[in-house]
DNA sequence: GATGAATGAGGTTTCATTCAT
DNA sequence: CATGAATGAAACCTCATTCAT
């Protein structure tokens, strides 16, 4: 359970593959998809500059992998989540976005990334990833409905619910610091008690 | 009252100045900082490439006017709404939240490009802008205070509430559509009871 | 009538223009098309290997600039020559091999890129070009068919002579020095001889 | 005698290497020599790309020894047919240009890189190149020599006339498609007449 | 202000070739 | 013989910026 690893992707059969995906992560985090060069990602991953080409035919399919990879991660803690939790709603819910939470603190750059460079995909790629996002988002918009229908969730506008809450929670990546005066947990726990107060959802105390 | 032109910057003194800002945010948010070009600015903007530095003397310093030019009226925008609110939190957070609401829909690129592209600043002119959008972060912070002293917001987590609402307002930009289920009024009241709710206050009904 | 200069094409208002032209098919000949470099171009054009692209969007539409000036001046020279020339098919033929021959000994370079470089143009280039040289060709097969009409050529395969002849006279760009033993003069008439003889027409004496 | 195989160069002992010099052809053919890469032809041939140099130490010596082969079976062809030729000049002029436009037919693509890309070979293989390509050439000007003596080629340019004949033969292979209106036996039937002609030389009928 | 021409730096990508296995 | 991984050099092209007019 090193889930909590600072590297997204993992070392697999082919020798660079993960160093490459994990510095093009890296620089598109730090200097945006166009800022980046191909140079600095080499250099980030130890290889030379031509050998990227050995593993990703170009740029912008390098950036799909590295999208790819950051969305299964996401995809799957978050169903996991899901899965281990009870059955009514608000549990859900609670549990669904502690997990999202928790990758977003994991993965910092990788959600930025994530969320400001999907525009430089080609169109079916972007498309591809958009579907995987999507999947994970259905997940919380499903809960939101049970939760409406059982009458926990009282908001009027529980529709569109479910994106508000997964944009505050992106955007968490955008100022969190691991040495800033939250925990990963307790950012986990506010971000849950957000979502159920947005949904006029029933609180702890 | 024209709140709703399109064009972020109205006509000034200079003839091709408002007409290059308004390019550049388009060029900036249709492509990326990086990825737009001085010449697809000046074409957008109908002038030459070499006249844009009669305006502005580098790439950068004409995102930052034009980031500049957003965010003044953004937060004109939101501090008069204030100003006309009532004196309770709970109405003043409502009409903030609804005059951000309709900064963003009425310019939904200009806010893309002011979340996604002040990284590629100077130094200098990020911290002008950052220090300028803390303004209007800030008078949102305060009436979460007010809220939070006079008891009519009773989150736990009051101190950073307003960072939650401002991302979920400002994640609009990314997927509002004017041709929409939500007309521009619907949507504005819509996050302000979001607002509401996650700040634990009091809801009509 | 210098019609024998050795740069192909003339100055424009561009300043440019022709010597880059010039250099290209200096380069192209020497080196081939994938052999010669932009850099190559822009050196023997006197310029910076970025202003190329100020006059010429590609270097694959450079040479097909370059290629459209060349076969225009072969074209003007061989349909004048013909204009100039007698009624009878074996003048004209003369005539027209003459002229042909003129324009390969002068611009040999631009005579040899145009056989062996015209496979890189895109498709649509390579499309007018072979237009324009099939215009010439017509030309010498008017003439042939108008020989064999009136009974002054005799060979049975007329229809193709036209090329065979053509082909023959194109060859010569690979293997002329000027300072070999055979004057321009010497085997313009040559060739002509060659054509008349090849088509089995009435030869000198 | 398949001498119309479509395969350049026969399998040999070494499993890959007659596969390798026709793709080799095949690549150069289509692609120009500086424009088909190594990979083009290791595709074109079944095996790896570092496994060529296992049989050609560098791309400009597997031209050379593809262009030694095709000039090898040129040479053979038209020397055999001129030894089965009768004594008088013009039929061995004749069953000359028979076999050279047989084998240009055949061998179509080689031919074509032949003349067009033997520029890019190193000078000393260049050099031994056109020698071979010589040789070929000279057994066609001793027949042109001997005709020229026996009075039966009276064209006063004899001396020249051979590469006036070769040049036109060898563009067929720009033009000639298996399912044009020719077939291999009319037009080196045709071809033979054009050559004869041009000498001045005796006509059937 | 306004423009067209010019350029140096740098970007992505391809390629011939090498080497360890 | 055969392969996959690796690399330095170089290719085409773009771009922010400058300058003379």
């Amino acid at each position: 359970m090193n889930a909590r690893s600072t590297a997204l992707v993992a070392d697999t059969g082919r020798r660079n593959e993960a160093a490459i995906l994990n510095a093009a992560i890296q620089a598109f985090g730090t200097k945006g998809f166009n800022g980046a060069s191909m140079r600095d990602v080499a250099k980030g991953a130890g290889t030379s500059l031509s050998n990227l080409y050995n593993y990703f035919p170009s740029k912008s399919k390098l950036l799909a992998a590295a999208l790819r990879h950051a969305n299964l991660e996401l995809q799957s803690r978050v169903l996991d989540a899901i899965d281990l939790a009870g059955d009514d709603a608000p549990s859900r819910l609670r549990e669904a976005v502690r997990a999202h939470v928790g990758f977003v603190v994991d993965h910092q750059v990788a959600t930025l990334v994530a969320t400001n460079e999907v525009r430089y995909l080609d169109p079916e790629d972007r498309a591809a990833l958009v579907a995987d996002r999507d999947a994970t988002q259905a997940a919380f918009e499903r809960i939101v409905a049970q939760g409406a229908a059982e009458g926990s969730f009282r908001t009027p506008y529980a529709t569109d619910a479910a994106r508000a809450i997964l944009s505050t929670v992106g955007a968490i990546a955008s100022w969190y610091r691991p040495d800033g005066a939250l925990s990963r947990g307790q950012l986990a726990e506010q971000y849950a008690r957000y979502a159920l107060a947005l949904l006029e959802g029933p609180l702890a105390r």
